[in-house]
DNA sequence: TTGTAAGCGTTATCAG
DNA sequence: CTGATAACGCTTACAA
């Protein structure tokens, strides 16, 4: 390894092309408003060839007060769910010029905090937050004046927010049930502080209603803690008249539930019927699962072009966008028997 | 929303506090070797937190000239094999205080290359590189000085890598089927441009001769553009001679096959044996799916272990360091019948 | 069209 | 122990 040399600054180039450093900034940043000779660019991009200079974007950040980065706040990467999020930020991010910090949160406030300050001190131009704890994150930024936007939750109307149509997603899912005949359709989930889980109840409910079937607080498993799919079964296959269908929060609850319902003879979909939610393993399982397809791609995408927009244009009214899920039909689901 | 008013800066600071701007620094920095009074000290962090101020990292960055920053280059997030090491890498990173970039790249060269020059103009201290397509960014990172540590592949001696046991992986694989009685193993992977698909390839042969068995050529399929798992499995099972076990190159792959063979009626484990690799997606499945694990989150951290350490002592020597991978039994393997 | 010089917000050197 | 002051490398009026 050689000596560590410092990199060339634009002083270096433009000395090396007789010019000033002003110089040297116009033509690279080819600045509206200022012409240049042919002559003098020719020179200037010679020397930056020459010399193989890049532009020190730290310095350019501390002059121009801002950084082109923004940060990805998100639950947890290793999530199924958070990847093709992370991807869809990064694609619109890279092709606006903006580059990325992923920040793993655990969901834990203190860490979503002690971020937020690292992002604030590193000046990021905005933030972007996959699912937040509570609304601490949201206070400083507010405070801060740095522009957040929220993906699913929480629906905090100060910020820019992006979401699925969890209702939906969920009324789709009980109806297709409902079209296969099954009138004993089961729903487990977990804890509704979320709103995400309280809309997938409100259209589990809603296609209930609509379908005809009364609604059983029976069929209804919320786990307030850690979900546990044996017990859940458990209580719903002793009940004197045991769901034909069941719809879960997941895919991988789902699958959960279809090894558990398997290994106790089961047939799915002959006996059982089963769709989860996501659709970020159901292609994978044997049988594949029929689940509500989240849109997590464009989700990710469409909030990366939200705050890049708003970065833009500060004084655009706060948007609050749903996105469609869709259904999608595999082998778990059949007719009931 | 306010107007926007510009964040404090040490400057702001000394006044409240009265103080000078280097006192500021002193405190806020703990600089070994300066004695600041009690009172002052008390005086400077009563401002810091009056103001609510922060720091500016990038004057910071500026002024030491280094960032605490390094970039991941990855070649697609959203494929499963990466978040996991994505989150060692974080982890790591985040508890030494290193914040992470993350750069997709499709593992095509020209992105590789427009990321190296974004991560060269914002002066990341280093870079973790999982796979790369070719040297292109390696000679890069040469010419620039900046440490680069790969991940898996390719295992360049100007650089730390850090990569899986694949030989022994794949060993131990086709050492499973040959306990359980299995004569006739089939190999399915891609490409073997890489290294990875070549250890395997060598682990899988060595296996087989160790067990005595001879090698047949008509049991190693590869595939140089894309994988068609219907296809191999065609020739596999016309030959005189079919398979009774199938060791893949992914997980991903392992699924495939045995979607395919179940739908041609083939009993999982009990007519055919699978066993796939990565263990990403082998929990899953139903039945699961025998795998050899492979050790992504520590491969990351150990990665960022290597860079940081680096970092601190550049003339450390090269590592090239081998993690060990596991075997996972699950369901998907059984006796030959 | 090009050059000069004043920031941008820190750190770090050096007197006092 | 504290306070000036010079970097750090770039952008951007303002002059020329």
């Amino acid at each position: 390894m050689t000596k560590k040399k410092k990199a060339p600054t634009s002083w270096d180039v433009a000395r090396l092309a007789g010019v000033s450093r002003s110089t040297v900034s116009f033509v690279l940043n080819n600045t509206p408003g200022i012409k240049i000779s042919e002559e003098t660019r020719r020179r200037v991009l010679e020397a930056v060839k020459a010399l193989d200079y890049k532009p020190n974007a730290i310095a350019r950040s501390l002059a121009k007060q801002k950084t082109e980065a923004i940060a990805f706040f998100v639950l947890d990467i290793a999530n199924p769910v958070f990847p093709n999020m992370a991807r869809g930020i990064e694609d619109v991010a890279r092709q606006n010029g903006y580059t990325l910090f992923l920040c793993n949160t655990d969901g834990k406030t203190l860490r979503e905090v002690r971020y937020m300050n690292i992002m604030l001190e590193r000046r990021v131009d905005g933030i972007i937050a996959g699912a937040l704890s509570n609304e601490e994150v949201s206070k400083i930024a507010q405070k801060k004046n740095i522009p957040l936007v929220i993906l699913e939750h929480p629906r905090l109307p100060e910020h820019d927010v992006v979401y699925a149509d969890n209702v939906k997603g969920s009324y789709e899912a009980v109806m297709h049930f409902v079209e296969l005949g099954h009138k004993r359709i089961a729903h487990i989930t977990i804890n509704p502080e979320s709103i995400i889980v309280q809309e997938r109840i409100e259209g589990y409910k809603k296609a209930l209603e609509d379908a005809g079937i009364p609604f059983d607080d029976n069929l209804l498993k919320i786990f307030y803690d850690k979900v546990d799919e044996e017990k859940a079964i458990n209580e719903l296959f002793s009940l004197p008249d045991p769901p034909t269908a069941i719809f879960t929060f997941s895919d991988f609850m789902a699958i959960q539930v279809m090894k558990i319902l398997i290994r106790r003879g089961y047939r799915i979909p002959e006996d059982v019927s089963v769709i989860g939610f996501d659709d970020t393993l159901a292609n994978l399982t044997i049988p594949a699962l029929t689940t509500v397809s989240q849109p997590f791609y464009e989700m990710g995408a469409k909030a990366a072009e939200i705050l890049i927009e708003r970065l833009k244009n500060p004084n655009m009214p706060i948007q609050h966008i749903k996105l469609p899920t869709k259904l999608v039909i595999r082998e778990s689901t059949a007719k009931r028997r």
